[in-house]
DNA sequence: CCGCGTCTTCCCGCATCATGGAAACCCCTC
DNA sequence: GAGGGGTTTCCATGATGCGGGAAGACGCGG
């Protein structure tokens, strides 16, 4: 994985919470069985360790179905990170920025090889909460990449660079240019790459070492952010973004 | 359960989940000796669970004080629980009953030997999703615990019936005969029983069984609501009830 | 109605893997 | 520069998780 050296011991452990992340992908409820396919893993050893996780809360089993689905202390520690990362603070000022724009604003970090948002896109009823998007074919990704601290900054350590679209860069040389050109202009944007007509432009939220820290992003149509409108769109962002970054994690 | 039969064996997922949970009661952020403290645990070892934990995203350590604090893999389950029970579709209706009422309206599900609430609360600016409350001393918990599922529904097995306030029920007994008229009545009322000038009414979500899955609340002060307009808060409570059964899970 | 395929659950002996004591280490404070 | 708080690493030991396999539980179709 990306998050490199993996301790060597405690399988136990990193099943378990393979187990957990096996419902990332898939629809919401599965059996001991799929999650053994899923994970390449004995049935019976999938079978231990999800009884260890429902005795936990970490799952649950749906009466009826005789699958497993994600339980409450999931839910729980999920509430708890929203505050903890203070999260809550956010919401407003995304939702501001979105009216603002009528775009859909979101923040997303980054998560393994993945750019993960965190809150946001809630511009129809959707909220795309809580979805992994590839980093190099989306604006809020190549933010993260183009401020990566050191150790995340590794294009070849990416795993594949998936062509989504047609205009998806599929070349790491390509996609090392494209960041020195993030770098210089100071945001990002994703023009049907990773979506046909969804274009979306980021910027980042820089910690105290000039790190990304997050992305803030804004999503719509390019009839929307139309090619002259991009820099206002940016500059709505950047007005933004010093709000964002003193909100978020203040914690101490 | 009450977390009744562990698996025997599977200790280290045990424990490592068990860190996990750590970051239920404390401050946002814990260092390897607080968590080892928490858990009666050598160092060594959980150093070791929270390297794991980190390697798979379920932590994240603060670079600069060296602590932990909750991961972005807890974030994307918690989002995606959310979305699995389909939580999401409950926010608008629970809003709606909020300024019906100018209550707080909240939904809980029992989760180990306490009510977690899962959304709702939101009155001021403050959210309490993911508080657990204890079940003798909150209207939910006496709903939860009236309409208790077999196995569940043991007071003998609850951990303590801690007093929290003058009115708190102490007794199990006590608890028993308030379960007994809540079962009758229909809905429970928690009148400062948890928190002084607090008054709260809640009725249960029910499944198919005929158990509760849940627990509708409404909250606010007694000024609001006052003894004769109980059964106001409660019929506007019922009337949603339905509604929220059928969005609650309708997974399948 | 019975046999078959697919699912979950349980059991148990073996070797692997997590365990935790101890020591090195790092960084502050006094 | 000694002291104390914390973190990190190492390693021999045996407890502990491992997974093959067998036994139930269901549902389906012949």
């Amino acid at each position: 994985m990306a998050t490199s050296a993996a301790p060597s011991g405690a399988q136990a452990v990193r099943r378990a919470l393979g187990v957990l992340q096996c419902f990332r992908h898939d629809g919401p409820e599965l059996g001991v069985t799929d999650i053994a396919r899923a994970m390449a893993l004995p049935i019976s050893t999938a079978h231990r360790l999800v009884l260890t996780l429902v005795a936990a809360g970490f799952l649950e089993r749906d009466p009826a179905t005789v699958r497993y689905r994600l339980g409450t202390s999931v839910a729980e520690l999920g509430q708890l990170h929203y505050f903890q990362h203070g999260l809550h603070r956010l919401d407003p000022v995304l939702a501001r920025l979105g009216r603002a724009t009528k775009a859909s604003a979101s923040i997303a970090v980054r998560s393994g090889d993945d750019a993960l948002v965190l809150i946001g896109g809630t511009v129809g009823a959707e909220s795309s909460d809580g979805i992994r998007t590839p980093l190099h074919s989306t604006a809020m990704g190549k933010v993260l990449l183009a401020w990566a601290p050191p150790g995340e900054d590794d294009l070849d350590a990416l795993p594949e660079l998936v062509r989504l679209t047609e205009r998806t860069i599929g070349d790491r040389d390509e996609l090392r240019a494209e960041l020195d050109k993030v770098r210089a202009a100071g945001y990002a944007v994703n023009d049907g790459e990773s979506e046909p007509g969804i274009r979306s432009v980021s910027v980042p939220v820089l910690d105290a070492d000039g790190f990304s820290y997050a992305a803030l992003t804004l999503r719509a149509t390019p009839e929307l952010i139309t090619d002259d409108r991009v820099r206002w769109f940016v500059d709505q962002a950047l007005a933004r973004v010093d709000q964002v970054a003193a909100l978020l994690l203040p914690t101490r």
